[in-house]
RNA sequence: GGGGCUAUAGCUCAAUUGGCAGAGCGCCGCCCUUGCAAGGCGGAGGUUAUCGGUUCGACUCCGAUUAGCUCCA
């Protein structure tokens, strides 16, 4: 049976039974930031489970795209090692909402194992919970499973619960006997961990509450929640030991060595263990990126990255050098299209994600092998064959080189990795870690100010005229007054002051009464409820009871409005002109600018620039309207509205539309026509990190007010420049060429310079022990002219000493050269340290060739005659 | 969020304790060859990322900024 077979065999099996066929849900779970990647088929229930969140069915099936990497469930090490570990998989699985419960769960399960799969009874174990006596007689009494080989066993392998507290409940479990083990067992049981027994499928009957005393008490309407991994199921169905020789990894791998030029033996030698690693990455690979994941630095992208990478260290022992994973991600797509039609729709994305991701780590990894290569070479020098821990550690912290690589190289070396150093130095690296993440949050402010609560006006209108002041704080501690001069946090019952919150920053404007009043300068949330206004006190005083009213500066406002708006507008665009795959990686709105993060796998280009630009400003000009409508979050979603990854939304959220072009959750404050935004323009696009790029751009006067600095700037440089603003680029060619052609003249003419004083000058060579010994005064010749000049004197000298001393605007150059053998009795570096204080300077240099400078001239002849003398010394006359 | 590393010609990289900014590839011109590939000779190309400091003198040392890479959380 093909794996698609088993897949839609189990899935309209359910049908058939009264199950609602649920699509599986994304690999990223974007509203449960707890969760890392979907690892269960449950997860996308969970509120349902809860009775949190109501559907219109109570009886649902499920494929479900699972990732185990992290956490509890981390199978990243033993993939390929083992036959039946996997980054991704698939979950079958059939759930009941209050529906039915134990009686039906081991029905269905039975019938499709024995029926319609067809599995041998005489084959199949099952498991239930030690105290489960209820599932003990139902297998009995309901199945024609054999007695005896229904097993009880404790807490550990058959108790199932959410968390610690919560919802949770014996399961039972379906395994297969395969008769015998890669280790040779035959008269083992079911405990073995041999790998004779797989466990197929889990039955979880949700039964209890547990409280947080560990108090269980029976929940109201018991549920059912099952887990059957595709692979495992389809290996045994298609009479196969390991998941890796099934039709869902065996085109992979024959595709990895077709590319290769390699063959698969299915064994446990590096290049078979390569190769599976590979199929199980590029699977991974493929679904995260089509499910909206880019590798980078940072929580799902870096395991997205390390994912990648691993298979990519691996792909060179099988000798491919060259990106090659794109490929096998391509065939992933293909292969699995049609059960996950995301995977079509972004072939495009997958290919290129995962050969940027390609390209950059080939180009760390070179790096680091030449970084590997140098350290290497300088060990051997030492005759050391034990590579430093903390090297490898500098290799792999620094240069991103896998340990796995670097033990690999030293193996090839003869050498090994000191690797308890090496985790050591690792521990310390997650220590540091750790005390930074600490060392931030303030609770105690939070804690402190959080429980008043404070509601917001602010969308209805700007000010708010019989407000009343809750409290009032002074670093941290509650008063009852504000005095005049200080500065502190305000909180009232009823506030038009925005507080920041989604990337728009806080508003500011007045509070005040007849007793004082107070500038506000900023507006935050302090827990849920409270809002807090930073103010500083002007004049009079703030008393806690006033009433007072609270104005918010409306231009500032205005001007803030119309930077948000444009940031969907430019949101919207970016996603129009970019793709789907564009997505919001964080942003800020003053009312000054607005800025923009997101996710885009390379630089934006001018071209692209400018059609987002043009797409943004037409739907301004068309002035469409902006309108803001409270939904259900879950109406929201299911409308297509934009949401943030990971954000935590309430139940009621605002959402924001512009017709025929945006729609997005957010809670600010935005403009009620798109034609108040004014100018769109963007003033800046960079990178804040691999695969994440951030624009700036600036709206209404601000807009104006850059295209006039533009323009003062290009009004200064033409009547620097004396020529009109079209021939700005004409006229600074022509400048540069002049200058380049000048200071070419310059160095022609000290040449000459040079050559003129070398003429004359070469007749004061005095011969001091058969060594030609030059020592001059050439004045106004700079530093260059006179290294230039002495090494001219020098190479005419066979054997010769050579002292120049220049005066140039009051300081004072020299230098020392030397050539031939007899010369070498003098250190010209050494000279120079001794006759530089006369200048009072400073010098040094190497053995034949030195330099001096100093801050005055006056000395400069007696330093020569110092130079001469000491080389008189050396040369021993 | 916390660390580490890097930035030199169009590209890949050198530059010994601070003392003449270079190589290979690429580009341009000429020569050689029936043509191609190759070869020979010559040439252009640099604000050593930016700003500041130390120094007689900074690619080199120090500080800040920007950008990229990388590990951890």
């Amino acid at each position: 049976m093909k794996s698609s077979q088993v897949r839609s065999t189990f899935l309209s099996y359910f049908e058939e039974k009264g199950h609602r066929l649920v699509s599986s849900s994304p690999l990223i779970p974007y509203h449960d930031p707890t969760l890392l990647f979907c690892n269960a088929g449950m997860n996308q229930f969970k509120d349902t489970f809860l009775g949190r969140e109501k559907r219109p069915y109570r009886r649902a099936a499920t494929s479900q795209k699972c990732m185990r990497v992290s956490g509890k469930h981390n199978d990243f090490e033993d993939v390929g090692r083992s036959f039946r570990h996997h980054t991704f998989f698939e979950m079958l699985g059939n759930f009941s909402f209050g529906d039915y419960f134990k009686l039906d769960a081991i029905r269905f399960a039975w019938e499709l194992i024995t029926e319609r799969f067809g599995l041998p009874k005489d084959r199949l174990f099952v498991t239930v919970f030690e105290k489960d006596d209820e599932a003990f007689d139902l297998w009995a009494r309901e199945t024609d499973v054999a007695r005896e080989r229904i097993f009880r066993f404790g807490e550990k392998d058959n108790f199932w619960a959410m968390g610690d507290t919560g919802p949770c409940g014996p399961c039972s479990e379906i395994h297969y006997d395969y008769g015998t083990s890669p280790l040779g067992h035959t008269d083992c049981d079911l405990s073995c961990s041999c790998g004779r027994y797989v466990e197929l499928w889990n039955l979880v009957f949700m039964q209890f509450d547990r409280n947080e005393q560990g108090q269980m008490s029976p929940l109201p309407s018991p549920s059912i929640d099952t887990g059957m991994g595709l692979e495992r199921i389809t290996t045994v169905l298609q009479g196969k030991v390991s998941n890796y020789d099934t039709d869902l990894f065996m085109p992979l791998i024959e595709f990895v060595c077709r590319l290769s030029s390699q063959e698969y033996l299915g064994g446990n030698s590096a290049k078979d263990t390569a190769m599976r690693i590979i199929a199980d990455h590029a699977r991974a690979a493929a679904f995260m990126v089509a499910d909206g994941q880019y590798p980078g630095n940072d929580k799902r992208g870096y395991v997205l990255r390390k994912i990648i990478r691993r298979a990519i260290v691996h792909g060179r022992k099988l000798g491919l050098h060259d990106p090659f994973l794109h490929q096998v991600a391509l065939q992933v797509a293909e292969r699995m299209g049609g059960a996950y039609p995301e995977l079509l729709a972004h072939q495009e994305t997958i290919s290129r994600a995962v050969r940027a991701e390609e390209e950059i780590f080939s180009h760390t990894l070179s790096s680091g092998l030449r970084e590997f290569q140098s350290r290497a070479d300088q060990l051997r020098k030492g005759q050391s064959d034990l590579f430093p821990g903390t090297e490898a550690f500098f290799l792999y912290d620094t240069h991103g080189l896998p340990l796995e690589t670097i033990k690999e190289l030293c193996a090839e070396t003869g050498m090994t990795v000191d690797e308890s150093e090496f985790h050591s130095r690792m521990e310390q690296q997650r220590d540091l870690s750790r005390q930074g993440q600490e060392a931030m949050a303030s609770p105690a402010e939070v804690q402190n100010l959080s429980h008043h609560e404070s509601a917001y006006a602010g969308h209805e209108s700007m000010r708010v005229e019989d407000a009343r002041i809750l409290a009032l704080y002074l670093d941290n501690q509650a008063v009852p007054s504000l005095e005049a001069g200080v500065e502190g946090f305000v909180f009232l019952d009823r506030t038009p002051f925005y507080a920041e919150s989604g990337g728009q920053s806080g508003d500011q404007g007045v509070i005040g009464s007849d007793a004082g009043k107070a500038k506000v300068l900023d507006c935050r949330h302090f827990g849920e409820k409270a809002i807090g206004h930073r103010v500083r006190v002007e004049q009079g005083s703030l008393q806690t009871g006033d009433q007072v009213y609270a104005r918010v500066d409306a231009g500032l406002r205005l001007a803030t409005r119309r930077n948000h708006t444009a940031t969907h507008l430019l949101h919207a665009s970016l996603r129009q002109v970019l793709g789907e795959h564009v997505k919001q990686a964080g942003s800020l709105v003053s009312s000054s600018r607005l800025r923009f993060d997101f996710s885009h796998y390379a630089a934006v280009s001018p071209g692209e620039l400018s059609a987002i630009e043009d797409l943004a400003n037409r739907i301004i000009l068309e002035n469409r309207p902006v309108s803001r409508t409270l939904m259900k979050r879950e109406e929201a979603l299911a409308s297509g509205s934009m949401a943030l990854f990971g954000e935590k939304y309430q139940e009621v959220v605002s959402v924001i539309s512009i017709p025929g072009f945006s729609s997005e959750l957010c809670g600010g404050t935005h403009v009620s026509h798109t034609g108040e935004v004014g100018l769109l323009k963007v003033l800046s696009e960079s990178s804040i990190s691999a695969g994440i790029r951030r624009v700036e751009a600036s709206t209404g006067v601000h807009s104006l007010d850059h295209f006039r600095q533009s323009e003062q700037i290009l009004e200064n440089i033409s009547t620097s420049l004396k020529c009109g603003r079209d021939e700005i680029g004409l006229s600074l060619e022509r400048h540069f060429l002049t200058v380049r052609e000048l200071s070419r003249k310059v160095e022609e003419l000290q040449l000459k310079m040079g050559q003129a004083a070398a003429g004359n000058i070469l007749e004061k060579v005095v011969d001091i022990r058969g060594v030609s010994v030059l020592a001059q005064r050439v004045d106004g010749m700079p530093k260059d002219g006179l290294r230039e000049l002495a090494d001219r004197l020098c190479r005419k000298l066979s054997d010769g000493i050579v002292i120049l001393g220049s005066e140039v605007e009051g300081k004072s150059n020299m230098v020392v050269l030397l050539s031939g053998e007899k010369a070498q009795k003098v250190h010209a570096g050494k000279l120079v340290k001794e006759i530089a204080p006369i200048i009072s300077g400073g010098g040094g240099g190497k053995a034949n060739m030195a330099e001096a400078g100093g801050k005055s001239a006056e000395f400069l002849d007696k330093a020569i005659e110092k130079g001469l003398e000491l080389v008189k010394k050396h040369l021993g006359d």
